[in-house]
DNA sequence: AAATGCACGTA
DNA sequence: CGTACGTGCATTTT
């Protein structure tokens, strides 16, 4: 019934309605009750659906949302107009998680949802994180890309739907925008099948299942909550790194005599090597590099004034720039929604865009402050943070079944003073700062796949003693080197490389002539599975954790993941109870031959709660 | 206007 | 000659 009153709808000379093999209408021309009974003959059958819009940004109505059937019929809704009775309906039919449905961005669909009140809760496949884990050396995972690959077909456009993010549903006598949002929903329900396919012949049904798609409704609840941020308090950072970018600019001018743009390389590179004559630094494609590293070799060499002022005005407008980018970050409640990409990393790790909240300042003092401005928000206790220590490190003794890595992490001693008192044959108690950290730059370079000549350089030793060090590390810790080569043999002859939950990443160029590109593969593949492997498990742990704060029914949420480490807002009387919880679940992410260790710490902001 | 390169923050 | 990201600026290319 419904179909033949859109074939009525339509234009019969419209190109359009027959090269798409759907037919759509939009909710205003729909009767009331019109939408409940649709989706109640499709009960039991698989839908596909599609949002296009503007979840979070820019009003929480400028969206629209496509469901298709089996036989191409769809139904394109403008959600800002909708009626009370289909709204109703709808809501039913996604909030049950028994309902086959094919979705091509669920994130996205999830949040435009919350918006109207609606809750997505049956996922049965996200196309576009299928088609990541199918194909995770594809960097575009667009609906067009994937209908071309997996149906050998266009998918319609012809209204400028993509470009502004937004469909022009319920205007009068136009019904493009419409069927371009049907063509979608149609696509997406076709590429269920072959997405699902290919995610079996890999082995990843459960990874997706049970992993991606959970960790995907957690990740809709941290960027709706945001975290707040103290606004007054980093304003009051930004003036003084402006004030400080000042200084150091007026400095840098003085000592040359004359102004010169202190961001340009290019000048930069005029200043230091032709003016003043300084020795050459390492060469980058176009010039010689002025990083931090080379500036400060060239003014323990020189002690020019110029390069002091150089290096606090590099480090003085780098923090300017981050506090500036949050404070244009906070939303109209006060907090900042980060963005989490799930299908950007090649390990499987999670990245976070507009703003980066992954990569705040931690290591110096100036730039650490930065994180008071992250706090607790209104109506709760404080700032709970908990980070796996060390992980990759026992995903590494886990892999590798090393025996004197495994009794390291058992015996409970401080890691790298265990392992430094075996390589260098002497007491723990023995250890000093200086054999610590050569241990430690080692033991986290063994991941990255770092050559003796890297360790002399990141150490300032010499080749020969790098060699030395390396070769008498893996003198007691033989089980990591037969690891870490046999992993790189084993991708060679697969094709890819796996993590502990069956996570793969294809490295073609493992076979590659190119001495450069082959060995940069290899430097890949050693360190995917370590680094993929700790992914899996972040991921587990924040699954376990949302989980367990839902079953017991605390108001305690999760906020951000730093990829070892968990930032939650604790709920008024829930900070002793929710410590232990996060302890356990991370605690019980994964099974490994070494134990999990979590630290918890507490606090007002993000700061005080760090470690 | 878009693409590339450099530099640098995090794990 | 150490993995994985995102961002902003300057510079080059289209």
């Amino acid at each position: 019934m419904l179909r033949d009153r859109l074939l009525q709808m339509l234009p019969e000379d419209d190109a359009a309605a027959e090269s798409v093999e759907g037919l759509a209408l939009t909710v205003t021309d729909l009767a009331p009750g019109d939408l409940g009974s649709w989706l109640a003959d499709r009960a039991g059958q698989e839908l596909g659906l599609d949002v296009a819009g503007r979840a979070l940004q820019g009003g929480g109505d400028a969206w629209a949302v496509a469901i298709a059937d089996e036989s191409g019929t769809s139904v394109a809704l403008d959600l800002a107009t909708i009626d009370d009775a289909d709204l109703e309906a709808l809501g039913a039919w996604l909030a049950d998680p028994a309902a086959p449905i094919a979705v091509h961005d669920a994130k996205t669909a999830s949040h435009a949802l919350h918006g109207r009140g609606l809750t997505l809760a049956g996922v049965a496949v996200d196309t576009l994180l299928a088609a990541y884990l199918c194909h995770p050396d594809q960097r575009t995972y667009d609906l067009g890309d994937l209908t071309v690959r997996y149906l050998q077909r266009e998918l319609p456009t012809g209204v400028d739907a993509e470009s502004d993010g937004m469909l022009d549903l319920g205007l009068d006598g136009d019904h493009s925008g419409a069927r371009t949002a049907a063509a979608r929903a149609v696509a997406v329900r076709e590429l269920a099948e072959p997405l699902r396919t290919d995610l079996a012949s890999r082995g990843a049904t459960a990874l997706m299942a049970q992993v991606e798609l959970p960790v995907l409704a957690t990740l809709v609840g941290m960027e709706r909550a945001g975290i707040a941020a103290d606004v007054a308090y980093v304003e009051g950072l930004a003036g003084e790194f402006d004030a400080a970018v000042e200084r150091a600019a007026l400095g840098a001018y003085e000592a040359i005599g004359h102004e010169v743009n202190l961001g340009s390389p290019k000048q930069l590179q005029e200043v230091l090597f032709v003016e003043l004559d300084m020795p050459k630094t390492r060469r980058t494609k176009t010039g010689w590099t002025t990083d931090a590293d080379a500036l400060a070799d060239l003014f323990a060499r020189t002690e020019h004034p110029f390069l002091g002022n150089l290096l606090a005005h590099r480090e003085a407008i780098r923090l300017r720039q981050t506090v500036e980018g949050l404070l244009k970050s906070v939303a109209p409640d006060g907090r900042i929604h980060t963005t989490f990409q799930q299908t950007v990393a090649a390990t499987g790790r999670l990245s976070s865009t507009d703003p980066n909240l992954q990569n705040i300042p931690i290591r110096t003092a100036e730039g650490y402050r930065i994180r008071e401005g992250f706090v607790v928000g209104e109506g709760y206790e404080g700032l709970l943070t908990a980070d796996y220590s060390q992980i990759e490190m026992r995903i590494m003794a886990h892999l590798s079944r090393d025996e004197g890595l495994i009794d390291a992490f058992r015996s409970g001693e401080d890691l790298h003073r265990y392992v430094g008192s075996r390589v260098f044959h002497v007491e723990p108690a023995e250890v000093t700062s200086a054999m610590r950290a050569k241990i430690k730059a080692m033991s986290y370079g063994l991941a990255y796949g770092l050559s003796a000549f890297g360790l002399s350089k990141q150490l300032g030793i010499s080749a020969g003693e790098a060699k030395g060090l390396m070769d008498d590390y893996f003198d007691r810790f033989g089980g990591v080197r037969d690891y870490l080569t046999g992993v790189v043999d084993e991708a060679r002859g697969e094709g890819w490389t796996s993590t502990i939950l069956g996570r793969r990443r294809y490295l073609p160029d493992l076979t590659s002539d190119n001495r450069q590109r082959r060995e940069m593969a290899e430097r890949m593949a050693l360190n995917a599975p370590i680094q993929g492997s700790a992914a899996d498990v972040v991921k587990v742990a924040m699954i376990g954790v949302t989980g367990e704060l839902e079953r017991r029914g605390l108001a305690s949420r999760l906020l951000l993941q730093v990829h070892d480490e968990l930032v939650l807002e604790v709920a008024p009387g829930e900070r002793e109870e929710v410590t232990d919880l996060v302890r356990t679940q991370m605690g019980a992410a994964a099974a490994l031959e070494v134990p999990l260790d979590v630290s918890v710490g507490f606090g007002r902001s993000w700061r005080d709660a760090g470690h």
